[in-house]
DNA sequence: CGGGTAGTTGACGAGGGTCAAACTATGTGG
DNA sequence: CCACATAGTTTGACCCTCGTCAACTACCCG
């Protein structure tokens, strides 16, 4: 147990940057310490390596520390339908306490470190930590309302406003762990960002690219920049009106 | 306190005949009669009538008695996304939890009965009783789980796979509860379908009727009947193959 | 009986998917 | 260090699905 703290792979809670976002968050300094001693940190995943495949056995949950995952199940076609990108101090591996199973599967976008959580010892010490598991009532919440905030970003946008929202969701999750919130890199490719989307890769290249010529972004490959946060926010916000404006 | 148990309203989740799909599912009967206690059955909602407005403070979830309720967000363009329809024994509300305001709007599409579940004894009590606690992250992880699927739908599929998703999905809820899975009456206007799916209503009105004129199902009204399951079934698998079998 | 809402059907066009080809990165092994 | 292979990206041309607009019908309720 205590030989883990002897590893390169020590990161505990307490001293993690990531406190403030991951699951400690409004916990006192002795419950952090008893969640810290439940979590074990993994060896780094290469890109490209599986963290759990769809049926795998559900055991832990999992908090990003460094890099990016993605998850997504494969459809009755075979093919790979993404449901998320996970980013520092993001929680996956929810959704399989339900069935038992990970209806989903998780793999590294690029170098990437997690923190395992497994999942019994986390819900019993729920049960003696009521603002742990008020935080985990919490977490889960949000993820049920994100998904549907994604639902509609699904089923009623097209493709300028779909690219928007998701270049300004990135932006605002790298703001909030303190990154710069206009310049960063996306460590998917267009094909993922188009698989999750809903949009073929062809037109994710095209609105990436108009969205360059209209001065609203800066691409060079994954490099983005955000150049005009207004013009994005409208798209976003009022799309009729906003092309109409735009087509002025 | 007690005097509901002398109202009209007194139903209890020990002879509710819900009791085995709902919130009550693997719980003792001791737990069941505590569970019981902080429940509150309301008055019946009339048609149109809200459950609750997005902005309300959050303070229960619901659960479906009798009738349907649909969730919806309104936009910033202020028109109505529909993020859900709940039928009887399934649970609304949860994703209020996170903000402790509800993010979405809850409507009846008809006379509907619903049990209040104040949320913060449901969570004291879920810290006395494990397996209530358990079986909320479970319903939590299936909603995720569930969402996700949407979200696979919304992203991927063409109007045709995503009428008989639908139909399929509704048709597999009545069926759980007892209910004809080949024969049901939609509570929800072809518009309120539309809206949900992603598609314009006359999109809906076009596919349900095709769908009738193959001898997929057969629409009278709202009343519907699905006449041959398997193709339903390969059009939501295999969609292009499907298509040609379809076309010949 | 008239007016309002919900549903159906047709005509048309735009948005975005598909196919194809060129171009650019990123490796990888000799 | 270069040649080659492979994957990812961009761009153009074409076409299909589905949204929009409009007219018409069916139905419900006062």
């Amino acid at each position: 147990m205590s030989s883990r703290f002897s590893s390169t792979l020590t990161a505990q809670c307490q001293n993690c940057s990531l406190s403030a976002l991951c699951l400690p968050i409004a916990l006192a300094d002795e419950d952090i310490t008893r969640l810290d001693q439940i979590i074990e940190r993994k060896k780094p995943l290469k890109k490209g390596e599986f963290l759990f495949r769809q049926g795998d056995a559900f055991d832990s949950v999992f908090a990003v520390r460094s890099g990016t995952i993605k998850t997504f199940n494969i459809t009755s076609l075979g093919e790979e339908q993404i449901t998320g990108f996970y980013c520092p101090s993001e929680l996956l591996g929810l959704s399989g306490i339900d069935t038992n199973t990970y209806p989903i599967s998780a793999k590294a976008l690029e170098t990437t470190t997690v923190c395992e959580i497994p999942f019994t010892h986390l819900e019993e010490l729920s049960s003696q930590i009521p603002s742990l598991k008020h935080q985990l009532f919490k977490l889960m919440s949000r993820k049920i309302s994100d998904d549907q905030q994604m639902m509609v970003l699904l089923g009623k946008k097209n493709a300028d406003e779909k690219i928007a929202s998701f270049l300004l969701n990135l932006s605002n999750r790298f703001k909030k762990r303190g990154y710069s919130a206009s310049s960063f890199r996306l460590s998917m490719s267009r094909g993922e960002i188009g698989n999750y989307l809903g949009l073929a890769v062809e037109t994710v290249s095209r609105v990436i690219t108009r969205f360059q010529s209209n001065g609203l972004v800066h691409v060079d490959g994954k490099e983005i920049e955000i150049l005009d946060f207004n013009e994005m926010q409208k798209l976003i916000g009022a799309p009729a009106v906003c092309d109409k404006i735009a087509c002025i």
